[in-house]
Order: C-alpha cells, then sequence, then structure tokens
DNA sequence: ATAAACCAGATTGGATCCAATATTCAATAT
DNA sequence: ATATTGAATATTGGATCCAATCTGGTTTAT
C-alpha cells in the first residue's frame, strides 16, 4: 500500500496551539509588558473554552513569560536590568558551549543554510524580520548540536529576552555590528574551529548585554 | 491588635498542591519511571476534580519531569544515560557560578545552618534522608546567591536526576565521598575563597557524574 | 466632605458533564 | 489456531456551569 502516511496522534491539542500562540505574541513583542492575559477573550480568539486557555498560561507561566496571581490573572512578565543581565550572563555561559558541541557536527547543507540566513539577516530591511531572521541563524547553527538540554535552557532564555533584543537590533549600530560577529561566528563554523566559534558566541552576547544595558539604564523593574 | 498575619491571596490553589506533591513524589522516586498518572486517581486522591490535576501535569511537563501523549496520558520521565550526563555537565557549568556569586553574600547566621547541614548528612543512617539532607545542604549554600535564574535552573536540572542521585548515595563510597567533599566547600565558604569553592563545586558535581554512570552504564532509555 | 460599607459586574478557580480517542477482550472469519 | 473485526470500558480533551474573589462605583453615616 502506498500512503503518505502521518502520525495522526501528533496532531496539536488546543491548549498547545493556543500555547505557542500566546508564546509568540508575547516574545514579539505584540503583547505588552504587564498587559492582563485575558482568559474569556483568549478562549474566544481561539473559538475553545477557557480550559485550554488556562492549560496554556499555566505552561507559559512555568517558563517564566506570564506571571500570575490568584483570582488575579496572568500578566506578561517583566524584567528588571538585574534580571536582564543575569539572563545574558547565562547565555554567554550555555550558548558556547552549545555551539563547541554542534561544529564538529555541522554538514555542508546546515552551513549553507546557515549562510543563507546571515546574509539574509544583514540585507534585512523589515525592523520586524530583524528578531526572526537573528534567531532562525543562530537556532539553525545550535541544532547541530546534540545537547538538547542545553538547548531548552537556551531556548528560553532567548525567549525571556527577545523583546529586549528587537527593540535593541532596530537602534543604534545594533544591526551593523550583529551583522559582523555573525559572519564571523559562521567563518569560524566553516573552518571547523569549535573554540574560535565558541569564544566569538560568548563575545557577541555579551556585546548584546553591554549594548542593551547602556540604553536601558533600568526600565519597567516589574519584580 | 495582635494576630500572626500571613498574606491569604498566597494561599495555594488546588493546583499548585497537586503540582508540589507530585512534583515531590516523582523526584523522590515514589513514582516509577514510566509509570501512568492517572488522572482520577490523583483527583480523588487530594479530593478534588481532574481540572487542577491537568494543570498540575502540564506544569510538570513544561519542567521536563513527565511526558504527555495526546489521549495517552502522563508518564513519569526517565532519562537514558547521555541525557543524565548532558544534565550533570549542565549543572557543572551553573552551580559553581551561583556558589561563586554565593560566598561573598554568606551570614554567619547561614554558615552555621550549612555546618549543621553537613553535619546531619554525614551522621545520617537513614538513606531516605540522604537525598533531603544533601539537597538541603546545597540548598542553603545557594540561597546566598542573588542569581535567582541560575538558581531556577539548578533547582530544576536537580529535579531531573535527584532520582537517580538518591539511588548512587546510598551504594559504593557515595555517602563517605560526598561527606568529605560537602565539608570542603563548606571551609572554603567559611574562609571566603569564593574561587575555591566554585572549583570544589565543580569538582563535587563531575564525581558524582562519574560515580552515577559507572554504576549505570545505560539503563531504560526511555528517549 | 470624607471615609467606611456595600452592591453589581467582571474575572478567575474549580466541578460536572459530554465528546473523542485508546484499550481490552470477545466474536468471527480464514 | 491465528488474525481481524467489533463492541464495551477506561481514559483523556474540552465545554458548560457554579462558586469564590476582585474591582469600581454608589450609598450611607459621621
Amino acid at each position: 500500500m502506498k500512503l503518505k502516511s502521518m502520525d495522526i496522534s501528533a496532531t496539536a491539542s488546543a491548549s498547545s496551539i493556543v500555547f505557542d500562540a500566546l508564546r509568540k505574541a508575547i516574545i514579539e513583542g505584540q503583547i505588552e509588558e504587564g498587559e492582563p492575559l485575558r482568559q474569556d477573550e483568549i478562549a474566544r480568539l481561539f473559538n475553545t473554552s477557557r480550559i485550554p486557555v488556562r492549560e496554556a498560561i499555566s505552561r507559559l507561566e512555568e517558563q517564566g513569560l506570564v506571571r500570575t496571581r490568584r483570582y488575579k490573572g496572568a500578566v506578561v512578565a517583566g524584567l528588571s536590568a538585574k534580571e536582564t543581565a543575569e539572563i545574558f550572563d547565562l547565555r554567554a555561559l550555555v550558548e558556547p558551549e552549545i555551539i563547541r558541541d554542534a561544529v564538529p557536527r555541522m554538514s555542508r547543507q546546515l552551513l549553507a543554510g546557515a549562510r543563507d540566513k546571515c546574509a539574509a539577516f544583514s540585507a534585512a530591511t523589515d525592523p520586524m524580520a530583524y528578531g526572526d531572521l537573528n534567531r532562525a541563524f543562530h537556532e539553525t547553527l545550535y541544532s547541530a548540536s546534540e545537547l538538547k538540554f542545553f538547548q531548552e535552557i537556551a531556548d528560553n532564555a532567548i525567549d525571556r529576552v527577545e523583546r529586549q533584543v528587537r527593540a535593541q537590533l532596530v537602534m543604534s549600530d545594533g544591526m551593523d555590528r550583529a551583522g559582523r560577529e555573525h559572519f564571523a561566528i559562521l567563518e569560524a563554523c566553516e573552518i571547523g574551529d569549535a573554540d574560535l566559534a565558541s569564544t566569538l558566541t560568548r563575545e557577541h552576547i555579551r556585546g548584546a548585554k553591554e549594548s542593551l544595558l547602556k540604553h536601558l539604564p533600568d526600565l519597567p523593574t516589574t519584580t
């Protein structure tokens, strides 16, 4: 029998659809920091009951993307400057290890894809696309790594500061500099120098941290 | 008026009570790896409906402690040897940073508490108490750190391997060695040598990893 | 006029009910 | 006897309903 088979049990549940959509909206900054997430409203938007919405929200809370208080509901989580700095420090610790593990495992095809994304990032003119391409570039390189637990941690850390990173990319020299640093990291990967790629990644993250903290002396402090 | 006040809005919701209880049962190994979590059964145990149970389970999944498949339910997550190794590697990366940050912030009182726990650990005879005291000791030292995000990560990583650590403590020379290493870490903290405490912590974790992997060449591989 | 009491709508937390899927086991056909 | 079909039961996913709490404005007492 010839049938294009697919795992039907893998179809998404309502709660996971809502979760993905909310996560995306939050990290892209479409929902503002501190803004409440009304269960009713979201349920109407997705044509479901509040049950899947609540499961999605509780998962978002576990990820640190929202903060809920009993009988008061959930709001998009904010970060103080100190917390933002800490998350960048964690990224600077974890992501270099991921790329070190990834470099020897990168196929030609993967590197070609990374090069495309790197170029697309440098050429992008739409501020909204910056963030997507920036993340796509890094994800591509990291995906070769077999350290999936490290990647989980990095993904979550990136999620939490994604909004600020996007805001920072559009202002100042964020784009130019990021573009140059991306290219350097990519080159290190291509010549197979894992240590160099690791070091450059660490510097890339530290630079982003410094630049970001300079531009937001403190900000909301929604602690 | 003299009343021991408490924040009534902080009273626990049913779902968080269930979450805490399940988490504890899982990391202590009271529920075996691969064992299914029946919503009905749990709901009956806590005298609630399945709704809070489901929220608790979805949070546990987000923490990586259970794995769920649609319409099939949740089972306690297991780790392959490779995954276990990876988690120890992450711990060896993150926890030394936490203790480095913590050392200069440790009060005399905190150090006294840590010393008590260290002694209690070495003196413990009940295998079940080993795990609690081991964790209590480390948590006490870490609690002085202001890196709460790092601590979140470490807590979760520790949760995921807690079962194995407990199993390993009871066998072989696990206890003796851990006791000696704890004492060395504590001393470094007391003399205020953050770098030494950091290094010793890293070695402590690496040693635990080696010892553990030696005893379980592969194990379940519930991937 | 001001501040406490209070009432009505909005919102969340939880219970109960129904639908969709999985699992088990008996029935049937080869 | 074995494999396939089909029905009964168990279990999960989701919808609807009720209770508890919050919020904002209004009333009332001083």
